[in-house]
DNA sequence: GTAAATTTGTGTTTAATAACACTGTTTTGA
DNA sequence: TCAAAACAGTGTTATTAAACACAAATTTAC
């Protein structure tokens, strides 16, 4: 059990952008129903089909949000890092959840019930507009990604899955490797390929010198042509 | 020009769900800056890139949102039958539109600026989560759409495309004609296949006899097999 | 009312990518 | 530490759907 002092240190934080829309009374309210849990390497955060009942508050480490699809068929929906929130989606839709999360590494996670949530939304307008704005993002990148799936070519799209990798995660201070070692099944699943075909794609785009692979070590050498290929499609 | 008794008419018995949370001083306030605008067929209503500034309100007709996306390809995200808002998001996410929005026919519509209702979710929480619980459904249908429209092959597709306009638009009075009378590219960019693919998987099921084909009048005569083939790929 | 434009329909070819099969390599866990 | 499992890599084949080409039908606009 971590001690409420430690709790409050990581609420007011790393949870900043809630976190200063509320009110003392607020705080206190946050602060007494928090809890925090540890996640394993690909352990499973929440389900498809599941009552959503927790708002999930990324700390740290790295998440993946995905959905089954025909077959045994994944794709990525959405990549989290701290501190990001996530599994609130269903809950205000009034429905069960329709994707999975899972935790690529070792990860630490905060959780409020979305009671609670929703208790302080109805008081709190900041709070309220904080969700507004974070599901119309989301819902914008989602149309997005719909055209780009379905759209873009394999090398398209793997130059895109790439270039999202840079934005979410960053890089090494080398300024050029991946901050996050993913598997090619994970790529694949992110890009709408097969793991095969994300496999011979990185092996093109290394014979291209636009990237460095060592193992799940990706070093992006040449940016500016993954932007050329992700936008010709 | 409307007089304002119409307005008063019109904004309280078809926007119900949104007007019913409103205070009487808020009501004046939508009464006061609400305004009705005509639309031909085929009509943009907002285009991709364009800044956000109005909430839209379908009053009568039918509309489209999509996005245009590599070459001429087009995507249809999503549909509107009265009384449904939208354009919105991108005001909310702070960022240009991402998609375009036309009629399908002649339609009527209501917009209300988006200042407006930015100041009125700051100052009433129901209509706050009343937005929170859209953004959150079409949220949840995008990321569905996105597996969907990338792991189904085309008959799969084009019996979810069928489906979701039973869903949304109904059929008439013989309980099998669907209301909406698209044309092949619609329905071929609402499926993400090409015209030809819509026109030969079309005949296909009529040869299976799952629709009947007049033109752009579309007899749904197995629902259930049109399921079958939705969940099967 | 008629010419032009658009839409629908169909056959053929081509390109993209999934599926499959198998080998070598790394990681994991008892 | 060693065996099993998972992952990475590559060649080959099969399949799906796009691209292209063109004719017929319908709609639109003057």
């Amino acid at each position: 059990m971590i001690k409420k002092s430690t709790f409050e240190q990581i609420i007011s934080q790393d949870m900043a952008e809630m976190w200063n829309t509320l009110t003392p009374d607020q705080k206190r309210i946050v602060t007494k129903n928090f809890t925090i849990q540890n996640f394993k390497k690909n352990q499973i955060i929440y389900a498809e089909k599941e009552a959503p009942e927790m708002l999930w508050c990324l700390l740290k480490g790295k998440v993946k949000m995905y959905k089954s699809g025909i077959g045994d068929r994944v794709q990525i929906l959405r990549l989290y890092r701290p501190v990001q929130y996530f599994g609130y989606r269903a809950y205000f839709a009034g429905e069960p959840y329709v994707s999975s999360a899972a935790a690529f590494e070792p990860s630490t996670l905060g959780m409020l019930p979305m009671e609670v949530v929703d208790s302080l939304i109805r008081q709190n307008n900041d709070l309220a507009m904080f969700f507004i704005h974070e599901l119309s993002r989301n819902l914008g990148g989602s149309d997005t990604k719909i055209v780009n799936l379905t759209q873009k070519h394999i090398r398209g799209r793997l130059a895109d899955a790439l270039l999202l990798l840079i934005e979410n995660y960053g890089l090494e201070d080398d300024d050029s490797t991946l901050k996050i070692y993913m598997s090619r099944e994970d790529l694949a699943n992110l890009s709408n390929m097969t793991t095969s075909n994300a496999i011979r794609t990185l092996t093109a785009f290394t014979n291209e010198k636009l990237i460095i692979v060592d193992g799940r070590k990706i070093k992006i050498i040449n940016e500016a042509q993954l932007r050329k290929i992700s936008k010709f499609g």
